[in-house]
DNA sequence: AACCGAAATGTAATCCATTACATGAATGAC
DNA sequence: GTCATTCATGTAATGGATTACATTTCGGTT
């Protein structure tokens, strides 16, 4: 494998010239540089990442933590921090932490210490996973999607408070009166602002919350889970005509449900999922959502650990992405 | 951060032994290496991996071409390479593509050079990239799901002809006389296997083809495309009472387009799906398919490119893992 | 007693790019 | 004409782990 040295000869310069090219550190003569590029070219050099991370003391890999590869929303969002990663050079290392919700410190620990990452992207930590903040200072983390309430960290999401109670405004401006929630029973801090949107919107509205309404599904945010959660909500003595859910998956386990007890969506009971993955229009009715920008997420987790890795002055801290409303055709007028 | 030097020091010991305990390659004393053990436990030392692997001349990095992150399929796949790669002390750049099916012999020695990966798992190459074969000797590559076809190089995958054959004769054996395709115009091994499986099984049974039988959906797997393809299959004066298609996702379509044309599935028309990704129980009816080990063709996959990375004596070349074809709500016997 | 060989460990070269410091040439000021 | 300064480039130290080779020690053989 061809290196600096055979480049540097190749070119009639030092090494040391060489790296400049490269790296555009310091004034070489354009004459100087036009020998130094050629060479370069002839051999189609690329400079050893292993030599130069040794050197500048950096891994350029970062570390993300996701619980479920496969979920739909975090595939897409993976997909986002790929591709800027890549472009900004550096190798992703993905580790599928499998719904174990508890974002473990130690791992977190070893996983830097072992791979001396330069910074890292968690996917779900636990609103309480205050921890995180210990660390803050030693290495780059930003927490997307998720993250630990009321801490100084970098983070990026959508506003889930505004966004329920914006979907849980239409349901209640449609007619409903008696709108439930499926929510999960995990401590993502998504879940606590989508039930306090939820409450903001009865409280606008004038309509009374009332704990039959409120169901937690199991926290994997599976079909069957939803399944469950909406039987307890409609099997009750006063059912909703309307329930908001807090995932597609959980909505689409409503809807199932819903049809086995005889109920017509959206002529009966209005749903509403949260983040539009791809199934929501791949069969009818197609579901109306909180269309969140999983990929743009992706992105900008990635583009703010960038800043935080590069200290660069003036990093934000919380980053809200827009998220839109989608009506489609789970949500109608109450009749 | 603390080195090997550190280590040595507080063991009282040359560097040397210190890398000899870490690797364990030659003979040490038990006291001696019980010291050692003790210092890097002290210092919770790691080895520098930039150092190790500039020494070593690896990179430790594998290389994945995937065509569509965020298809459930591929993610899964992902999956189970990311789990073995971690085990194996590989970290993964995960390069998507794009769905430009076309693997481009540019991208894969430029991503190759850049980043010195010691592999690539490529998942996504077509039946003719037969440029791939220049590149075997010098780069560990291994195909996953597809492969070109008639080369050495490492691959793995399910027996898609077979799988095809049992899934058809199935359906000829539940009483089916015309028995249509639903395939895909890309220019994967695995369609044109699929589709030599489903003739084998109309010959075994001694059904004529017929063109009027098969159709190709556009080659993005999509929804609307298997939609298109039923429509063109159903509409046809002599339709058949039941369709095999090459993905769960078309499968889908057809599903959707056969309701919209009156026709009840499985009653008045069997279908059945490939691959088996979490959304075929997610709503009746429950599609019948083929389920595909995705994950483990992911473990699989990366497992094989360890064995080849370091010249394993008979590392395998064709892997075939088992698939299983599932019976469900779409397919019934014919009325 | 002399010698051999194996085992345990140490010394130092090596991988390759970056960069602090050194050198030499050219420019300009007085 | 001399000295300071800047610019372009070279020399060599550096980062940290691995490993070929060297050395020491000790048990065993004759």
């Amino acid at each position: 494998m061809v290196n600096i040295q055979d480049v540097a000869q190749e070119a009639g310069v030092s090494v040391a010239t060489v790296s400049r090219v490269i790296n555009g550190t310091r004034c070489v003569l354009p004459e100087t540089e036009a020998k130094v590029r050629a060479a370069i070219a002839k051999f189609a050099y690329q400079p050893n990442l292993s030599a130069r991370n040794l050197r500048k003391n950096e891994s350029r890999i970062i570390l993300i933590l996701t619980p479920n590869f496969s979920n739909p929303y975090y595939s897409k969002v993976l997909s986002g921090i790929c591709d800027v990663s890549r472009n900004l050079g550096y190798s992703t290392l993905i580790y599928n932490t499998y719904d174990s919700n508890a974002l473990d410190e130690k791992l977190v620990v070893s996983l830097f210490q072992k791979n001396r990452a330069d910074g890292m992207i968690t996917l779900a930590c636990n609103r309480d996973d205050r921890w995180l903040e210990k660390y803050a200072g030693r290495y780059a983390i930003v927490q997307c999607s998720e993250y630990a309430e009321e801490m100084e960290l970098p983070h990026i999401s959508v506003d889930n408070r505004l966004a329920a109670r914006e979907s849980v405004r239409h349901l209640a401006a449609s007619g409903h009166r008696r709108i439930g929630i499926v929510s999960s029973s995990n401590s993502y801090l998504s879940s606590a602002n989508r039930m306090r949107g939820y409450q903001d919107a009865l409280e606008e509205a004038g309509l009374p919350g009332e704990a039959a309404l409120v169901a937690y599904a199991a926290p994997d945010y599976s079909f069957s889970s939803g399944k469950q959660a909406a039987r307890t909500i409609l099997t009750s003595p006063n059912p909703p005509s309307a329930i908001f859910c807090v995932s597609d998956i959980l909505a689409l386990g409503v809807i199932a449900e819903a049809g086995k007890l005889g109920l017509r969506v959206p002529e009966d009971l209005s749903v509403m999922g949260f983040d539009d993955v791809d199934y929501t229009t791949m069969f009818h009715p197609y579901l109306s959502t909180v269309a969140v920008p999983c990929y743009e997420l992706g992105r900008g987790s990635m583009e703010l650990l960038y800043d935080h890795i590069n200290r660069k002055p003036g990093a934000e801290i919380g980053v809200y992405l827009p998220h839109q409303v989608v009506y489609r055709e789970t949500t109608a007028q109450k009749r």
